[in-house]
DNA sequence: TCTGGGGTCCTAGGACCC
DNA sequence: TCTGGGGTCCTAGGACCC
């Protein structure tokens, strides 16, 4: 039986969730910004139309943002993951099978469902934004690349409605992929569209014709699959047992620069305990650690400098004072901080990950103890119920300068009872 | 003055082994 | 004048995704 995969994708991810509880937005010009109020990350059709460009350094487009009257927003992540959740619990109710690909898509598998799918997925968008209040569009093929290629097609065109099936319509694939161009196709990123531009190859439909020899020696395996995705060859399944993570990172940029070593290395013992718990929360453990710092690399006028030093964890544990504590050593003990730079960003990586129960032990080290995970559970269970770094090991005040800037920061309506929206 | 954060996979090259 | 062959493992770097 052909698979069958729809993609579901949320429009304009982060402005749909603000407007959810600010309806006052709806209509007018709107963004969202990275953490430290940095880049531009989501933006509303009208300020689409307004030539914001996603990505941009918010600093540099913040007077036009004034000027036109474009509503500006901080990330407020906590409330676009517990939107996202509602999003996908709906969607993942409507198919047998289906895998949640970003916080903004999920694919769902639809092969052997009787009717008009096209219809169906109508009416899961349909449910979906009475539910929840998110507009989604919806993109069906038989392939994944397909259906994200019917899913970009679907939020352009005003005829669609939001959906595109080109499943139940084989005949319009051919148009459908002369119409998007190389660099618009899922797994081409900006470094391989410039060459497979200078190479001849524009649109979707010529790298489709390419050889599959030719993909692959010019650019290797991966576009290779890409490219037999787009003729209908099946090469990436569904994932429906989401794969335990190979690595945890927890970094951040400050929101003033610091010179001081004690101020990076109070961000660290921070962001290890974040890392930590996030690694705990998925029930596995990290054999390695690595913590970092690094200068501006935007700017030329002053003095570039990255430090990072690593050391293993043995054995691998997720207990946040024992990874804080080798986190603070390897800050400390870090010759490069000795230059006189001004840091900017630092951050945690924990790897090596392995489940709780697949530690190994040997003679001469000693397992976490029950203590240990006793206090771990508490901790986790105090921060989970008051807010994250309610409690903590040395937790530093909130208005530290390394803190990031969230200058417009909405409220947690869903996920903080003191900030619920009030009804009069 | 001000430029995000968190992942994965593939490949090439070096170290090391027999 | 001259330097094997074949394999594995690890790491760094480069590409991609959202």
């Amino acid at each position: 039986m052909k698979p069958v995969y729809a993609l579901f994708d949320c429009n304009n991810c982060y402005v749909s969730c603000e407007r959810v509880f600010q309806p006052y937005l709806r209509g007018i010009p709107i963004v969202c910004l990275s953490n430290n109020d940095g880049c531009i990350v989501a933006r509303s059709n009208e300020a689409k139309a307004m030539g914001i460009k996603m990505g941009e350094p918010y600093f540099k487009i913040a007077a036009q943002c004034d000027r036109l009257g474009i509503a500006v927003l901080s990330s407020n992540y906590s409330l676009y993951a517990d939107m996202s959740q509602r999003v996908m619990s709906v969607i993942s109710e409507c198919a047998p099978a289906s895998e949640v690909y970003s916080i903004d898509e999920i694919f769902a598998l639809l092969t052997g469902m009787p009717g008009n799918l096209g219809e169906y997925c109508r009416q899961v968008k349909d449910k979906v934004l009475q539910w929840t209040g998110i507009p989604v569009s919806v993109g069906i093929a038989g392939t994944k690349t397909l259906a994200k290629l019917a899913n970009r097609l679907a939020k352009k065109s005003a005829r669609a409605g939001g959906v595109i099936d080109l499943a139940g319509h084989p005949e319009w694939i051919d148009s459908a992929l002369k119409r998007v161009e190389v660099g618009d196709v899922w797994g081409v990123g900006r470094r391989y569209a410039v060459r497979l531009i200078e190479l001849g190859v524009r649109t979707a439909a010529d790298l489709a014709e390419k050889d599959d020899k030719w993909v692959r020696r010019e650019f290797g395996v991966v576009l290779a699959r890409t490219a037999a995705e787009l003729r209908g060859t099946v090469c990436h399944d569904l994932e429906t047992q989401p794969q335990p993570r190979q690595s945890c990172c927890c970094s951040r940029s400050f929101g003033d620069a610091t010179g001081n070593i004690e101020h990076v290395a109070e961000a660290i013992r921070e962001f290890s305990q974040t890392a930590a718990e996030r690694v705990r929360n998925e029930g596995l453990v990290a054999g390695h650690i690595q913590v970092f710092a690094s200068t501006n690399r935007f700017r030329q006028d002053v003095v570039h400098g990255t430090m990072s030093a690593s050391a293993p964890l043995a054995p691998a544990t997720a207990d946040g004072a024992r990874i804080s504590k080798v986190a603070l050593a390897l800050v400390r003990g870090c010759r490069t901080f000795e230059k006189g730079c001004e840091w900017t960003k630092a951050g945690v990586l924990l790897t090596d990950l392995c489940g709780k129960g697949a530690v190994k032990r040997d003679l001469f080290t000693v397992a976490d103890s029950r203590r240990s995970d006793a206090l771990m559970s508490a901790v986790d269970a105090v921060n989970s119920r008051f807010g994250r770094h309610c409690v903590g090991l040395g937790l530093s005040a909130p208005e530290a300068g390394w803190r990031m800037r969230r200058e417009r920061l909405s409220p947690g309506w869903t996920t903080r009872w003191d900030e619920l929206p009030v009804v009069r």
